[in-house]
DNA sequence: CTGTTAGCGCCTTCAG
DNA sequence: CTGAAGGCGCTAACAG
């Protein structure tokens, strides 16, 4: 419920300004300046500053950032600029990370989104730079490699989530590799050896990074990654389900499924529930990515590693914020988490692998 | 890939200022003023004008905002409060409609979210008119009824996906006893006549509105909702699952599942698979939100009901922008629309209706 | 058609 | 311990 002022229309009532502190005050607007700055430099009796602390409050008065940044030359305010339109949903997660930070550090955030196209990255860059934002996060929405615009170098930038074919700019990556050993290593653990890979989409950056943890953790196991089945789809859920009836009509059925992200898990276990099997009594599955409301929810519970987004975000802000972006790394991997819930079990009975050899 | 301007530091080179542009074009910055800003009461010489457009490209001149915001009294800047941490999987999708029609106007989006904490969204509010953003968009991330503080009267805001409750404030709210309806129809038209519904919390404003709807749909169909099975769960994909198992153990089956949300569609999904019921053959099935990389791609792609963020968001900026605002209704309902995908399907079997009075 | 002057609201010298 | 003066970069008002 808001209570108005006034009757009158918003803002009728002239904002108070520095100047007015300082007339009712019987002070010098300096005066008010240093006592609203906590100039600790500045010698204040405490006589003058508490009638100003008055004052303020009486007034309502807060101080201008509009003509605070125009001195300042700064606007404590940094550009969170994204590759496309950031509605997926994890987009969200990777807004908040840089907002929680900057927020802590007393800055706000500009959204800006751009579409594929260059020109309109160029605007937008531009747009932050008019703006005289302090840095940029440039946050893209799948892994990728991008090609950006020169005129960054303007300002302290970090990438999210993508790199640069020169590494020009430090950039924060998701652990996938890291992510794809854990994952495999949460099956391998819980005693399976038959472990198919039902991968995402050939060629993609999380593709071949989560497929290099996976044979990492089974050669570790002393497992021969090419014995295995390793299928590749395209991270959606109909892949998932089209794969995993691929694999139920193939001659060796695998004990456990390591999926490509949560909604191919999820056509797994679409395809699963239909061919009878349950999971994970008959078959264990493991997702990736920890999609929010789906991983968590499903029956049962599913097993997958955490996508770092809010993490990514927020480190990415940090390192602007705290001005260590000249000190950064070209790439810094962001750990992605296994999250272990219901969806994994030890193997029904130990069947011989494949081949013995 | 970033080319660096100059080997030192960023920002090392100064950048020009108004007044270099007149300096170097050899007229005054008030006619710079003009030609940058295309001012067309004012008449310049082709001449002049050239000039002066040729050494803005030549320095590579951009116009200070920071400058022109403390003298406009106005920064081409909305801010989005919301009242609790964006992360969630939709608002992304109204930040997203809230950012595009910004653009559209000039002006960008300042970021801040919120948590629960009254002291936090004071907190939140504040910053926001010291920067002195020019409207506020409120949103919340569940529909909600809110206690805002009188603060926001100070500058215009609109509010999204809550409403106060003296209605002091304009908002936009999605349409759900509408869609509620329209996903009953959907059903209704392929002929079920039987349509148990899954619904969401008790209590909440979506379940009460899709509720409405629902039994709107049947009475206009000569049905008694009290003759349908109607039970309540939580909006998470667990209680799909459950109260699909209830009902299907129940005596009476129905042709069709309405479901709360697309989550616990795809808990009724899973729970049907594992009946050995097939969708939409055996049981047609109906969500409601149209989760992104969800509804569209589970097996079969679950029909739902779409829940209008990106255009709430649109909406709520565009009155903001255009200055509407003091003539808007109290509550403004956004449509939330059918859309019809693989899982509704001819009830298999014309059963007679439980009573046939 | 163009220039001069003043001021948006704040902060930072530099004097007292 | 406090005040006066000047300027951040831009635009509006008013001359000429």
């Amino acid at each position: 419920m808001v209570a108005s002022r006034d009757s009158g229309d918003p803002r009728a009532r002239k904002v108070p300004t520095m100047a007015d502190v300082a007339r009712e005050a019987g002070v010098s607007s300096t005066t008010v300046s240093f006592v609203i700055n906590n100039r600790v430099d500045q010698s204040i009796s405490a006589q003058t500053r508490r009638r100003v602390l008055e004052v303020v409050e009486a007034l309502g008065y807060r101080p201008n950032r509009a003509a605070r940044n125009l001195q300042a030359q700064r606007t404590a305010t940094i550009g969170y600029l994204s590759n496309e339109r950031a509605d997926n949903p994890f987009s969200g997660q990777s807004i908040a990370g840089a907002h929680d930070s900057a927020w802590k550090h007393g800055t706000a955030l500009l959204v800006v989104n751009t579409t594929r196209d260059t020109e309109r990255l160029l605007a937008g860059i531009n747009d932050l730079l008019d703006r005289r934002v302090d840095a940029i996060l440039f946050a893209a929405v799948g892994t990728r490699r991008v090609i950006l615009p020169g005129l960054l170098s303007n300002v302290p930038t970090v990438l999210v989530n993508c790199y640069l074919p020169d590494d020009s700019l430090p950039c924060a990556l998701p652990d996938d590799e890291g992510g794809g050993y854990a994952a495999t290593r949460l099956l391998l653990d819980a005693g399976h050896r038959e472990i198919a890979y039902l991968a995402g989409r050939p060629g993609a950056w999380a593709t071949r990074a989560r497929l290099r943890g996976y044979r990492r953790a089974l050669t570790e196991h002393g497992l021969d990654p090419k014995q295995q089945i390793v299928r590749f789809g395209n991270y959606m859920a109909d892949s998932g389900y089209d794969l995993t009836r691929e694999v139920l009509a193939g001659p060796v059925l695998p004990t456990a499924l390591l999926c490509g992200n949560d909604r191919m898990a999820l056509g797994a276990y679409l395809a699963l529930g239909e061919a009878g099997l349950r999971v994970p009594q008959d078959m264990s599955v493991v997702g990736y990515d920890d999609q929010p409301t789906l991983a968590g929810e499903v029956h049962p519970r599913l097993s997958t590693v955490r996508l770092p987004y809010y993490r990514m975000g927020w480190w990415a802000a940090e390192q602007l914020l705290s001005h260590q972006v000249g000190r950064l790394p070209p790439q810094t991997l962001i750990a992605a988490e296994v999250v272990p819930r219901d969806s994994v079990a030890a193997p029904r009975a130990s069947t011989p692998p494949p081949t013995s050899g």
